[in-house]
DNA sequence: GTGGCTCAGTGGCTGAGCCACTCAACCAAG
DNA sequence: CTTGGTTGAGTGGCTCAGCCACTGAGCCAC
């Protein structure tokens, strides 16, 4: 078993902020009321409240300025990315959009992976596959599949590709338990992956580029009939 | 003029763990001191120290669990990347692989661009390109050219490319000014800029491509040399 | 062994309070 | 009039002391 998720109060509070700004409750641009008044409409303190502040102000979704206020920003303007999984849970339309990107990024990295990987990295490619294959059930099987995409990403020996990775993957790992469709059954999964590994592996970077992109259209495509 | 930055205490003191965590002196995987000890060592609250806790715990670098204590974690594998600003600053190599991404996901980019974009971003384009060779001095050409390729994300139709790039941005965002080389001559940058807008607009996306390719690889060129 | 209890140690959260900053209104000097 | 300084209300930054809630290890009764 794994230890999980405790529901703190800031992260309630947090979750509310941040639906009342992205219902278009606090339009962009428009000033929040003061912490004072705020967190004594939610019911909490004010400490707490600032707290729920800061991973806003960090999202790019606020910004506070010593005696003026707290202003709420324009996401589509200032956020990064790690305010995906913030929207996805907020809007699934996002997950459309969040898959087209993966699918191309993934096809890119796929191609660096394939021209710059190293015979070790080969090897831990084959392992984490046949985990795939070992894994016991759905839920398992899917971590084991990011698992072959994180190595992937490391693959490239661009350290950055791994961090987008992260976050994509971040993005909808809220929503998981919806996008199983694609891992429930392990010999399946497996099966999908061993093309993109074998171009890989093999070194030929326009075929690891078609392999991973076959394999995100098909897995996505599952996915989203999962979701309908 | 714009209004910036207040160096706050919990700024300072977020700095400072992170440079300690990154530098190795916690390990991923080990436990920091009790909050209660910690925040005596520093000199602030234990208030103060959640505060800089929390953005740290949003970016992947540590976790904290109740009753049991404050974990550091494996950013490479936890962490999105939404921690490069933090790591560019800790130690400038990260500036390499984030050029290389910026120059395939800006290509990547482009292409979408020029298959997608609407009548009214081509001209949103073209206002937006004009006002780099009406720019004032190296920082509003840069800031202008930031705005053109924001453009082009947007242009895409698919939101998740604006937040990318927001990220990727961001990530040099606090080295900005060192980057200035490209952009110390108004006119050169726009001229720099044309044949991309132009292939987008055109609607060739094969050249779009291309020219997203030449125009990040000259200027990244130029802003390296600079740091050197 | 097994299960329940206790307790020390940890992070979560509170509420009251002071400090620092910003802005607009006012006012006096030019 | 314009300019420049002062003031005060309102805001966020930060501290402090303290209680609550959770975890895990050790003990004990069964």
């Amino acid at each position: 078993m794994e230890a999980l998720p405790r529901e703190t109060i800031v992260d309630v509070l947090e979750e509310r902020l941040r639906e009342d700004i992205l219902a278009g409750r606090h339009p962009a641009g428009s000033y929040l009321p003061p912490e004072r008044r705020l967190a004594d409409g939610y019911g909490v303190t004010r400490t707490t409240l600032k707290h729920a502040f800061g991973r806003l102000v960090q999202a790019g979704l606020l910004e506070t300025r010593h005696g003026v206020g707290t202003k709420v920003l324009d996401y589509a303007r200032q956020g990064g990315a790690d305010l995906l999984p913030m929207l996805v849970r907020h809007d699934p339309k996002w997950l459309h959009e969040i898959f087209e990107v993966r699918r191309s990024i993934g096809a890119l990295i796929a191609e660096r992976a394939a021209a710059r990987a190293t015979r070790s990295q080969h090897a831990e490619l084959g392992r984490l596959l046949e985990a795939v294959r070992e894994a016991g059930d759905a839920d398992a099987v899917q971590l084991a599949d990011i698992e072959v995409h994180r190595a992937l990403a490391r693959a490239t020996g661009n350290r950055v590709y791994a961090l987008l990775t992260n976050t994509l993957f971040k993005a909808y790992l809220p929503v998981r338990a919806a996008l199983r469709g694609p891992f429930t059954d392990a010999e399946t999964a497996h099966r999908r992956l061993v093309p993109l590994v074998d171009a890989v592996v093999s070194g030929d970077g326009r075929r690891a580029h078609a392999a991973a992109d076959t394999y995100l259209r098909d897995t996505e495509r599952i996915m989203l009939e999962g979701l309908a």
